[in-house]
RNA sequence: GCGGACGUAGCGCAGUUGGUAGCGCAUCACCUUGCCAAGGUGAGGGUCGCGGGUUCGAGUCCCGUCGUCCGCUCCA
């Protein structure tokens, strides 16, 4: 994979409409990014797949969506108020920057007190003494202030992650569908944090969307679940085209374990930014009793599960599938961006720009060209078009070469091109060009549906 | 937030010692061809990221600001 291919994304991305920098009419505005004709397509088909594969096609789990503003109490309780907001310092001297009360905990280590104020600490990088700046406090929660006066009270948080919308209502799930462990809740929507350093296109933005699934099971059986769903993700990655060799687990050590987890893997996609080779695509927690715990303590309703059973009354663990949509948008765009050479009408070769996208997530299943526009091959053209756009998301185009109009599809992936030709007209059959191997087949007029519907399964 | 680089039409770029902007591709129209783009003719599209300043005059120099990328820092 070339280094250069996200250039070329972003290139892309914006000239076919698939993401456009947002407010850019207005100079930009820092890590957001607006999802175009194309982009919008993509994203909903990777949410629907992983709907689909998390929640429709198992009876074991269920979906939610939950608001994205809570109760004030829920980011106490679930420990967010304090793992969020770090005291920063910065060395005047080299301009490095550090977490002041880690400082402050080294010195007291080292000296048996604290230290009477910064200035008595000398940077761990340039050595030199009393160059920190004042501590600010960096806050990664994004605040809103509910009600039409800026009050305190009104004061509240955007969700920096959605699996606390889950464990508030894990009760009302748990009941309204008569679910028991093991069972697992399903979400997808938008969170927010205040990144300090956003960036790399769509990888790290402030407003991002995430798809987490949170799987509660029998506290013991915890360690089976979570190897269970490493290799559920990690194989849903695969089926939906990203390549073994650009991913990778990568294991959290324990001592750099969230607030929350017992255990974390990440499966990781071979981004290639800058010098990082690989970056993360999905965390896989072991949250153990945390969240649900803590919830019964802050709120004081119970919820623990009574096992008829063992007749005994224990606190689920959660598994936690936690993947990012937006960087699997990325990553699939990536992995399916290629070159090759395509023959081009004087006998040459042409290199052809075209996305290898699974045709699940091409934006564009089918297009259908007139060979020429004409009287009579443009409104059997778009006949057919209207026919099979009941179905599949469809384009038609009739303007410019064949040739041009096959690269364009390329371009965005577009599994499948049905020409209607002179022979049309006399014997009532079209040609079906596959993308990849740009081979084409004649198929007769009432069968084309049927002829996609086999090669555009789950669809 | 710090350091560095960059910011000229949708995309990729050129703009020489400061003299009121060009190229390729793309887009649109017409013609031509008719199964793998880049034939012909023509058209539209830029207050050179934004705001100040220096100057008779700034895309070109200076300052600020916004944005992108790279490196730090951060990444629950």
């Amino acid at each position: 994979m070339p280094a250069d291919r996200i250039d070329a994304i972003v290139s892309l991305a914006k000239r076919r409409g698939f993401v456009y920098p947002s407010s850019e009419i207005y100079g930009g505005t820092r890590s957001a990014w607006d999802y175009g004709p194309l982009g919008v397509e993509l994203k909903e088909n990777v949410r629907r797949q992983w709907w689909r594969t998390m929640v429709q096609q198992r009876d074991d789990i269920v979906g939610l969506d939950s608001a994205v503003i809570l109760a004030r109490d829920v980011w106490a309780a679930s420990g967010h108020l304090d793992a969020f907001v770090d005291p920063l310092t910065e060395c005047q001297s080299c301009h490095k920057r550090f977490r002041a009360d880690h400082l402050e905990e080294a010195y007291e280590e080292k000296h048996g007190q604290p230290p009477a104020s910064l200035a008595e600490l000398n940077c761990p990088n340039c050595g030199n003494k009393g160059t920190f700046t004042q501590p600010r406090m960096f806050n990664g929660l994004m605040k809103t202030y509910l009600g039409p006066v800026e009050s305190d009270e009104g004061m509240h948080y955007l969700r920096p992650e959605t699996a606390q919308g889950i464990f508030i209502n894990y009760n009302n799930v748990a009941a309204s569908a008569r679910k028991k462990p093991p069972f697992g809740i399903a979400q997808v929507g938008k969170s927010f944090r205040n990144e300090i350093t956003p960036g790399n296109f769509i990888f790290r933005t402030r407003e991002f969307e995430q798809m987490e699934m949170e799987f509660f099971v029998e506290p013991g059986t915890d360690e089976e679940w979570h190897e269970y769903w490493l290799r559920e993700r990690w194989n849903w990655y695969l089926d939906l085209g990203l390549s073994e060799q650009n991913l990778r687990f990568y294991e959290h050590p324990q001592n750099k374990l969230s607030h929350y987890s017992k255990r974390t893997v990440d499966i990781e996609y071979r981004f290639q930014f800058g010098g990082t080779e690989f970056s993360e695509l999905e965390g896989i927690a072991n949250r153990t009793d945390f969240d649900l715990s803590t919830h019964s303590k802050h709120s004081g309703v119970d919820l623990s599960y009574f096992d008829q059973e063992k007749g005994e009354r224990w606190v689920p663990y959660v598994i936690e599938p936690a993947a990012g949509l937006t960087r699997a948008v990325l990553a699939f765009l990536l992995e399916a961006y290629d070159e090759d050479q395509a023959p081009n009408t004087k006998g040459g070769m042409e290199t052809r720009r075209v996305l290898r996208f699974d045709p699940r997530l091409a934006p564009v299943k089918v297009a259908v060209l007139p060979l020429s526009r004409n009287e009579a091959l443009s409104p059997k053209a778009k006949d057919l078009a209207a026919t099979l756009r009941k179905r599949w998301v469809v384009e038609y185009d009739e303007t410019q070469a064949i040739g041009k109009r096959y690269r364009r599809q390329d371009e965005i992936g577009t599994p499948y091109c049905v020409t209607v030709d002179f022979d049309t007209l006399e014997d009532n059959a079209v040609t079906v060009r596959d993308r990849d191997s740009m081979t084409q087949e004649r198929v007769s007029l009432d069968q084309v549906e049927r002829y996609l519907i086999e090669r555009l399964p789950g669809c």
